[in-house]
DNA sequence: ATATTTATAGATATTCTTATCCTTTTATAC
DNA sequence: GTATAAAAGGATAAGAATATCTATAAATAT
């Protein structure tokens, strides 16, 4: 099991490729998206607009269209990212998946992982996406992804294609 | 999204039990054990039996029959669980999904996610069902659970029922 | 206005997890 | 041995997550 869904996974990678772009200036295609950070295209549609709808990003339809975030919002956390996808569980439920978590009726497990669950919440809350952004792209102007792992073998020339907004 | 599978929780909760009860020199039967922790039946026996076959618990058929642990093994740990269900990606795999992690080729998240996936990994490595089990289990002899809340609502009669073994 | 580009929405397909049912095997009790 | 109790195994079903396809709506460029 992982920590996090696929959509969730997704959904982070976007939003770091999303957010540097937005800094540099730029929209970005849905196509572009998926072809920096490795996901399935049509599936990273679905995860862009749910969190459009929600806010999180905007967009914007037509030629020089594309997915950005504006600068007031650009301290989205990953919290806000992973809630807005996979729900408050991971935050609060019951690591043993009983219906209710609480020190007055605790699970066998629950002091020990009570405080790893607050260790994770404190870990996304405290990071933004900008702050990945800032460490995933090193030249985010249009040409070069030093240093951005996303995907293992990605292409050098993801982000000199076409998008000279 | 929860930390662990479905299959992870109910086969941590009926070891939990199992446990206990063999401490008390009783073999538990299928349905005991999914009346005790609140879990279906059928799903619960294909869980227990895999865990059989990997010889973490072991059991006996026949009359009086029924899975228990020998106190050879009342050591085994959430780790050895949770990795004998759900496999070891939580412990060893890229939070973001990407193909390998390591600290030469990181994804964005790395520096944060690692110290909290080594804590997991510590934690259940050092959590012993059966110390899980003298928690949940106040007297394990037959009678009461008092303390064990692994259901919310756990009939007070589960363990006295008709395994006077 | 028309054509083009791009996101949005809805419908469908695939795969995995979770859950159930039925038959077979093994041990015990008589 | 025969009957009974219980786990083991195989097949199937239901549901959720993941993935794909098609059609629609909105924005731009000409
Ligand atoms: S009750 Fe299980 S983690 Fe709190
Ligand atoms: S590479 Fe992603 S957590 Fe290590």
């Amino acid at each position: 099991m992982p920590l996090l869904s696929k959509s969730a996974e997704y959904a982070i990678r976007a939003c770091i490729f999303i957010v540097a772009r937005s800094q540099a200036g730029h929209k970005t295609g849905l196509k572009e998206v998926a072809a920096a950070i490795g996901s399935p295209v049509f599936f990273t549609a679905k995860i862009l607009q749910g969190l459009s709808r929600q806010k999180l990003i905007s967009s914007m339809k037509g030629p020089n269209g594309g997915f950005y975030v504006p600068e007031e919002a650009f301290d989205i956390t990953l919290l806000d990212l992973v809630q807005a996808i996979d729900g408050t569980d991971l935050f609060t439920e019951c690591g043993l998946g009983m219906k209710q978590c609480s020190d007055s009726n605790p699970c066998p497990i629950h002091d020990q992982y009570k405080p790893i669950r607050a260790q994770i919440t404190a870990m996304m809350e405290n990071t933004t996406i900008q702050s990945l952004a800032r460490r995933a792209i090193i030249d985010a102007n249009g040409k070069t992804i030093k240093g951005l792992s996303l995907k293992n073998d990605l292409p050098e020339s993801v982000l000199s294609q076409k998008t000279a907004g």
